[in-house]
DNA sequence: ACGAAAATAAGAACGATTCGCTTTTGATCG
DNA sequence: CGATCAAAAGCGAATCGTTCTTATTTTCGT
């Protein structure tokens, strides 16, 4: 992901957009909220607004290079678009979040939708539980 | 779902609390908004405000009485717990919402979680697509 | 380098939901 | 039946995440 990709989506190759792909990029955690972004950017010493951010990230959303999830708590969380499709489970004390795809699942949901009668274009599935990794049980949110 | 259902839940018999319930045992959709129920009592001529309706909504979801799901596009639907678990189609045109249960699907959703290492505690699933009823294609969210 | 078009900054506005406080109500007991 | 008091309702203000508005700045093709 460069500016080559910006271009590609018929946008501007500008700062704020340079940095945004960068700390989508390289930030530990690959799903971030905008707030987050946003914070990420401030440590980086960037003068970057919220709403440039979520101006953004929206863009970048449209043009296919993010996809926006709705995990629960009611904001939502980005990630770069690395090809494939997936799925998510989140530890509900860390906030961890681990990537599946299954392929059973992914055939039977085409099966139900045409079942009762759906052309099926989407799907959401979040899995919650509690991940077993050291360093999980003691954050939060 | 009556008043021993509210006492039960430790909770006292009020007007607003039996008028919620009456509403979301009779409505058409039995997937609503909390704005969608005040309306409803706004047309029964019922004097509540829509705080109380999203105070009481939140109290019967922790006794139990009714689940709260994030659909897509922000606001939260509630529904009458009647038993069993089950998840939703939605018609993106129309909002129709359809429920099924696949036990193909909820026993994948447990293999998967384990083998990441997780202990499922729950999931969200909802497809998105478009119904094919008649009266579908025409209305709006 | 120049200017049109596009993008940003900043803060106001927004929609959904919650909070804080005052008034009212329901359940219990005399 | 009241009186009592904790619980609940009413209602406006506040909050949260997100989007919009407008003036100002930046990008990019020429
Ligand atoms: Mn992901
Ligand atoms: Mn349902
Ligand atoms: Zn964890
Ligand atoms: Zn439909």
């Amino acid at each position: 992901m460069d500016r080559q990709d910006i271009k590609k989506a018929g946008l501007k190759v500008t700062l704020p957009r340079m940095k945004i792909l960068e700390i989508l990029e390289s930030a530990s955690a690959n799903h971030m909220s905008a707030e987050d972004v946003y914070k990420e950017l401030l440590t980086a010493g960037e003068e970057i607004g919220l709403a440039t951010v979520y101006r953004v990230l929206t863009q970048f959303e449209s043009a296919g290079l993010v996809q926006r999830h709705h995990f629960e708590g009611g904001h939502a969380v980005f990630e770069l678009e690395r090809g494939g499709h997936h799925d998510h489970i989140v530890c509900m004390q860390c906030g961890y979040v681990e990537e599946f795809v299954d392929s059973t699942i992914e055939s039977r949901q085409k099966a139900v939708a045409k079942e009762n009668g759906f052309q099926l274009a989407d799907h959401s599935l979040i899995l919650y539980g509690n991940c077993t990794r050291e360093n999980c049980p003691h954050r939060e949110r």
